[in-house]
DNA sequence: CCTAAATAGTACTAAATAAGTACAGTATTA
DNA sequence: TAATACTGTACTTATTTAGTACTATTTAGG
């Protein structure tokens, strides 16, 4: 199957619902607010603070708020953020890892296209309109 | 990672090999030409069978060739054929599973947007293009 | 009609990835 | 200083993907 991982679906419920924050909100509430156990939001929530989408505020009355304003955050932005570079294929540019048909094969670098319109796609769907 | 199985890949190979080809190539053949393993080989042309995509031919002097144009088929044809309808999540609409959290999420339906920009991307390319 | 070439279909095994869980550590505020 | 909540890492299990094997069926040509 053609699809984004779960944890990528979780996350723009996550974002979601932090859009209605108006101060940080801890993972539990966030869990509790989305139905999404509370691992799995915590494991969510370092990834999306690691790609600077949300920021963090540790100790009482601490929790997690968007980093930017919800129209700015795209799905393109989400999937980056728990998954990794989006490429397609291993011989699209910035894929992590390196084809193993490199050498002989006949697409070579076309995949590139293919990758920059889905990513344009991607890019075109923001938080606000998920809500 | 965010991508498209292997076999999807060595499909379009293997797609872009059968625009060469003015009669029935056989797999054995598809398979020197392109690198991929014959077993490999053998395994995708099921697939793009009965996708339609390729049209066969038993017996001696048997083999596949393409079903039509090559700027008629498109990588989303191809995907398709590989790896079922494309459903980025499980609440997208012609997604063969059902999503879990379908009855208190809050972007119900809303990746169904996403999905759709992403097909429209992937049937601008066709085979020709990746030639 | 018989044989060799080649596809068609099914089922199994192994490898890779994703999902879920656990836990010890650190910062913050009341 | 105690309670709250994030941070980081590592582990286990489940699921999916990739690869392999084998049998049956069809076709062309001698
Ligand atoms: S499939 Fe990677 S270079 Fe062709
Ligand atoms: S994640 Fe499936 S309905 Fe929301």
């Amino acid at each position: 199957m053609f699809k984004v991982n779960k944890l990528t679906d979780y996350a723009t419920v996550v974002m979601v619902d932090l859009v209605s924050a108006d101060l940080a909100r801890p993972s539990q509430k966030i869990a509790n607010n989305t139905g999404i156990p509370y691992p799995t939001v915590n494991k969510l929530m370092k990834d999306l603070l690691q790609a600077g989408l949300v920021r963090s505020h540790r100790g009482i009355n601490g929790g997690y708020s968007l980093a930017s304003p919800a129209h700015k955050i795209t799905i393109a932005d989400i999937i980056q953020a728990v998954e990794g570079p989006i490429a397609l294929t291993s011989c699209v540019n910035n894929s992590l890892d390196k084809c193993s048909y490199e050498n002989f094969c006949a697409v070579q670098g076309r995949w590139n296209r293919v990758n920059k319109a889905v990513v344009k796609a991607l890019k075109k769907v923001t938080v606000a309109d998920m809500t």
